[in-house]
DNA sequence: CCAAGTGAAATTATAATACAAAATAGTTGC
DNA sequence: GCAACTATTTTGTATTATAATTTCACTTGG
């Protein structure tokens, strides 16, 4: 295995990475002013060149707001960019709680049966092909990380297939519900049996053309997931 | 009216919306490099500061990518966060083809149906009062821009009322999709006598908590602006 | 006392410069 | 031919200085 080297470059993503957890997480609580960037970049040891790149990416995220003489504060949650991959994950960078992971699953209940049905409906011969291949590698699945990429990457390829570019942005919403999922869960192969059987039936509606067929194994799909779930979620740690 | 002073500020905004354009627009293509950044602040008359500035914002909006040695160059548009509110409207910035706004219309059929039952199970008073406020506006809106603004409105607040933070930021698509089709579809009377007592409907189903009817009812609204627009939008220029 | 204007102060916005780090390409030695 | 080293190019970071904007207190005229 190749490991990455350790850098000290890219520090603005490593800003914008501890400053985005500390929002998302409450930490820094909307209405509230960050420290000034003199300041903030001391305390944060980075200087205010590479403190102000990381601003104004959390800026465009909706996550911040910055005008001279008043400074930079936190915005309202209402104007985040909830869908961006990056805002998702620290959601649940700590343990994500129950009303989080149950408007995870809304969406997917909403999205992943469309996107079945469209698929259905417009795939491409190479697309049913991608799709069949990450079937074969969640059934070729002997360990749990194995099972868990194959499985992910059979949502995005049927995403994709749906062939509109709107819809596959939002796989970042799939891939975090996936993810809580897969923490969420328990961890043993009996989930697989049920599981597979049902990626199959999404995967042969798709290769017929029948879009409805393929909805409603989707929408039985998501189902089976929320029950999973909802049967071993805890109750928020707090309101 | 007030009008906002010309500023000279918020020079690196203006630089992420003239590459962005350019991005989107495929002037750049993907794959190509951009200047290195000595010689593009110079070309567009910026400091490497505020250029940099806005190359960071695109690249957190997954357009470009940027190494050392290598350059900057444009990232494949599956990468491209293409719910960002910022892409949507680059794309619309010239006339959208006939493909795209298609896409919209199938994006605005999975999300607004949805949001219109889960609104229907979910809503608050309050904001149930916000919908009847912009329902409201619409029947009292006398010129074309009021109607817009109120319409734009009621079907935010919808979403809004889904209490649902990831369907609310899929807000962008609707407004986008609404954007075009008031630029698309013919401007005359008519339409609001179709399209009023549809938005009363909704409006009532959410009232009495009625997921299914309000979802049959958005159904019907989005798939008459669908077909109003089929009948006016014009094939795409190229491609 | 109040209204309107005025100026000072605080903070972000921009610019310019210097140097560091990474990745590529080229070059040399074997 | 290949490996290791070296040079070069480009982005990444730091520092400093100055500009622009907005707020807020203060003044001044009525």
């Amino acid at each position: 295995m190749v490991v990455k080297p350790i850098t000290v470059h890219n520090l603005h993503k490593q800003v914008v990475h501890e400053l985005g957890r500390l929002i998302v997480a409450g930490e820094l609580k909307p209405g509230e002013n960050l420290p000034r960037e003199e300041l903030l970049a001391e305390q944060m040891s980075v200087s205010r060149t590479a403190l102000r790149e990381a601003i104004k990416v959390l800026s465009a995220k909706g996550l911040i707001e910055s005008r001279q003489k008043t400074g930079t504060r936190v915005r309202d949650p209402i104007y985040w960019n909830q869908l961006d991959a990056d805002v998702l994950g620290w959601r649940c960078a700590s343990m994500p709680t129950e009303s989080f992971v149950e408007k995870l699953v809304e969406m997917r209940e909403i999205i992943e049966p469309a996107a079945a049905a469209a698929a259905a409906r417009r795939r491409t011969t190479a697309q049913l092909a991608s799709l069949k291949e990450a079937y074969e590698a969640m059934a070729a699945a002997t360990d749990l990380d194995a099972w868990a990429v194959a499985d992910l990457s059979f949502h995005e390829r049927l995403l994709r297939a749906a062939n509109n570019e709107l819809m596959s942005s939002l796989f970042s919403v799939i891939e975090t519900a996936l993810g809580t999922y897969f923490r969420l869960s328990a961890r043993n192969a009996s989930n697989f049996n049920v599981a597979l059987p049902q990626h199959l039936k999404v995967y042969e509606a798709v290769q017929r053309k029948q879009p409805e067929v393929a909805r409603q194994a989707m929408i039985k799909m998501v189902g089976d997931s929320r029950n999973n779930i909802r049967r071993r979620a805890r109750k928020p740690t707090r309101s």
